[in-house]
DNA sequence: TTGAAAGCGCTAACAA
DNA sequence: TTGTTAGCGCTTTCAA
């Protein structure tokens, strides 16, 4: 039995939604002449267009991504690499994302490394041949691993600088810059950072900024760390540094600055009368934590939509693939976290 | 040019990874001895098998998972669909079904509802053919439009009771029983519900549970509302009930209380010495937030975890679709934001 | 403007 | 144990 002469299916098989088949059997048409009334409609007389319309419509057809795709690679289906689900960073890049994906015909397929690195490898290799590009947010894979995939598939990575791949950064310098700006006024002179993970490229700029920037204003940078970016990382930095507080820290991102921060008003230590404290991102709950956290805000959501275009684009126009990565501003937004230090 | 002669591909085309026939013709065998060496072993030769497996591995091969797609169905995909990847709710639901579905060989397909019908239905009818299972994680689809697409697939619903599709709740009953008995104990008469969207089950359920056990213990309940489920819908709840506060405030979930909290907090009411304040669903800022939130905590990976079991499972044997939906339970988390009523 | 037919990567049925 | 072949849903030639 083909596929043009059956009716029903077999016993096992799950019931499918109509295929081209049925509409081309049910309209009276050829199967290419419904393909072409619904993707190319100038090239078919409006009549039939019309009437292959009516009965997909009334069959409730959707054509299967999977077909064409088979033929042409064109699947409609993007890859999204996060490291961690959880974290509210790579949620609003997941959203941002999503939309222009879905504005753009296109369905995302998530991949979560869940922290580690051969779930994210395995993930990748498996989704690879059914996706039409990939968009790396926040990946571990090294370099050489990224420019083997991208030679494979379109590519756009994230918050890092890889050679011949495209990528889409924020601006971790001004960002940086406009803290230590910020602290200086205030009058501190010393700086800690507490550091994210290690193999981060992101918080190696973010370091990188704080120094020049600290250089530049005549301020002492200090770096502690790595801890692993969540609350529970900012109570250990809290703990490490307990001895020898400084006046003013600096965190890799906002999870770890509530950390510290909770864990030293645990103890009795004030914020930001004792000690001012900084995060990284603007996620949701620095702005509910109390005091209210002084942190840079990225645009996460322009982020995430930029990476889809920018893999579509690449899709459409390999050759005009762009050299030189995007970057995206970025704004201090001075909350309750911080103050002048105490004299004295 | 067949697939089979094919050396290279033609200058348009992006490169592809391996194919079968590539490897077939590499290792000097048939496709279908590739096949079999990669997905039964038992059936090749040890030594053909070694030798293909071999050579895969030099070239890189990963089957393509849309091949078998189109002939038997078996994409090797799973579609989650949520309201809001942004709520630390279902962030947590796509972590736990994530791994699952990963553990499984499963590749998962998100879409992402932003609150609307249109994009919801949109992104279903897309996915639906090229995906083995759905997985409706917050949905604002109708039971009968739930009921077509898992007329088509293998479809499990997550917080709802829809009839003849297998469903994972949250005993939000014995959550809302606990909530009330805690409240009672510590004195409090009259308990003001703070709703969540208008259409939602769970939150249908949720003030059904507060509603029954207020009348077992001897309270009274009332409610307002209905709020969007955010920070911000807290804020307005806060003003709406400004006039005529109540002693007691459970809310929808975390976020409405977050908000509500932070309202009352602004105008100089304390929590909880005035106004006792209780959450749902135990998200990271309900922890963060000053006072730490009193909540009930859900198992919202383990949830997502059985939601992937469940279409596995029905997707291995549709006639075994579990009819009693599956009931998770919940636990009570008390912090500092619920105490005794003011005296007077 | 429409139809016929080939073929995308893969597996299952059949043959050897 | 291995090879041959048909066909999944669709689009894209090529022909009419």
């Amino acid at each position: 039995m083909t596929a043009r002469e059956r009716g029903s299916r077999g016993a096992g098989v799950p019931s499918r939604s109509a295929t081209i088949y049925d509409v081309a059997k049910a309209a009276g048409v050829a199967t290419s002449t419904v393909s072409r009334a619904l993707t190319r409609p100038g090239r078919v007389s409006a009549h039939t267009a019309a009437h292959i319309r009516r009965v997909a419509a009334e069959l409730g057809y959707h054509a299967n991504p999977l077909g064409p795709g088979l033929r042409t690679g064109r699947t409609s289906m993007l890859a999204l690499v996060v490291s961690d689900v959880t974290n509210p960073v790579y949620t609003e890049i997941i959203a941002g994302a999503q939309s222009a994906a879905t504005e753009a015909g296109y369905i995302l397929v998530l991949i979560d490394a869940q922290e580690s690195d051969r779930y994210e490898l395995g993930g990748l290799e498996r989704a690879l041949p059914a996706v039409e590009g990939v968009i790396l947010a926040g990946t571990r894979l090294s370099d050489a691993a990224i420019g083997e995939a991208a030679g494979n598939r379109p590519v756009v990575v994230l918050n890092r600088d890889v050679a011949d791949v495209p990528g889409i950064l924020l601006d971790s310098e001004h960002g940086m810059r406009a803290i230590v700006e910020h602290l200086s006024t205030l009058g501190h002179r010393t700086l800690t950072y507490i550091g994210g993970p290690q193999a981060s490229r992101v918080d190696g700029a973010r370091w990188r900024g704080l120094l020049d920037a600290a250089r530049d204003l005549g301020c002492t940078a200090r770096r502690s760390g790595p801890y692993t970016p969540t609350v529970r990382g900012g109570q250990q930095a809290a703990e490490a540094l307990w001895g020898a507080l400084p006046t003013a820290v600096v965190a890799y991102n906002d999870q770890l600055a509530i950390g510290f921060m909770l864990a030293l008003q645990h103890r009795g230590v004030r914020v930001p009368e004792h000690v001012s404290v900084v995060g990284f991102d603007n996620v949701l709950p620095a702005q509910i934590v109390t005091p209210a956290l002084t942190t840079v805000g990225a645009p996460l959501r322009t982020q995430g939509r930029a990476a889809v275009n920018a893999v579509l684009t690449a899709m459409k126009n390999p050759a005009a693939v762009l050299r030189r990565p995007i970057t995206l501003p970025v704004k201090l937004v001075i909350r309750d976290s911080t103050g002048p230090p105490r004299p004295g």
